[in-house]
DNA sequence: CCCGAGGTGACTATTACTTCA
DNA sequence: TGTGAAGTAATAGTCACCTCG
């Protein structure tokens, strides 16, 4: 965009120290084919339509380039030792000011515009990342409410059921031992405490989650409104 | 040796924001 | 003070290359 890669005849290389085949990679680097890459100069990529003037301006990153005489995308690989310090350096901020981009990209033997790519594409990737991690634990809360909507459901209907059959069995028996949170005050309530929380409610007015069969499987919160006890 | 998947460097298009005339 | 153009930075989407199983 702004720093355009078009810095003809710029050779791409690695620091003599970070050539050095140190780890897997590196050694992998200075046998593989992308060698040649590595020492050859470098025009812009789909860029070929930049005009001449363009050419010449070179971007506020004047190294731009990236691609072979082809026309094809080059890639450099970064060493194990490159890419943790950029690691670091992500951690500690994920975004960089011009100073900092140009402080690492000298750092390391890069340019400023790889290190502003590899930033924007950590930014990218972990984002990616993390909407997949929430998405997994969204689902998962939905399997779990769905289960639990399911195991209420059946206990709504049979108590119901135990109401149809035997009313005075139902009127002296102890409420179901199931606790609820109120979806709009979240509040928790167990419903064993149910009946003492209705007259409670008539008392004092209190918000209190209803367990009554009749509620449907939903809690319901009667929330009148917050009328607490002022504490002076 | 071939192939597909996954990782990753690089690029383009778009958007949001800032600055300045 | 409001406004449009230009500049800048960030992001989303994608491509291309590479490695690995």
């Amino acid at each position: 965009m702004m720093e355009r890669a078009e810095d003809l005849g710029l050779s791409l290389s690695l620091s003599s120290s970070l050539a050095a085949p140190r780890t897997h990679v590196a050694a992998m680097l200075l046998r593989s084919p992308e060698k040649r890459f590595l020492e050859m100069p470098l025009l812009p990529a789909k860029r070929s339509e930049v005009t001449p003037e363009e050419g010449l301006r070179g971007g506020s990153d004047e190294e731009d380039g990236g691609c072979g005489l082809d026309g094809s995308r080059k890639k450099l690989r970064l060493s194990k030792d490159q890419s943790a310090v950029l690691e670091d350096s992500f951690r500690e901020h994920p975004t960089l000011n011009p100073r900092q981009k140009a402080a690492l990209a000298q750092q390391l033997g890069l340019r400023p515009r790889q290190v502003e790519v590899w930033f924007q594409n950590r930014r990218a990737r972990t984002k990616l990342k993390q909407t997949e991690v929430d998405c997994e634990f969204l689902k998962r809360c939905c399997e779990t409410l769905t289960q639990e909507n399911r195991r209420l459901h059946k206990e709504v209907q049979e108590l119901r059921a135990l109401k149809l059959v035997s009313p005075h069995l139902y009127m002296h028996m102890s409420p179901p031992t199931t606790l609820t949170m109120c979806p709009s005050c979240e509040r928790v309530s167990s419903s064993a405490n149910s009946a003492a929380a209705s007259s409670d409610r008539r008392s004092a007015g209190g918000a209190v989650i209803s367990t009554a069969p009749a509620a449907e499987g939903a809690a319901v919160c009667h929330r009148p409104i917050a009328v607490r006890p002022q504490q002076s």
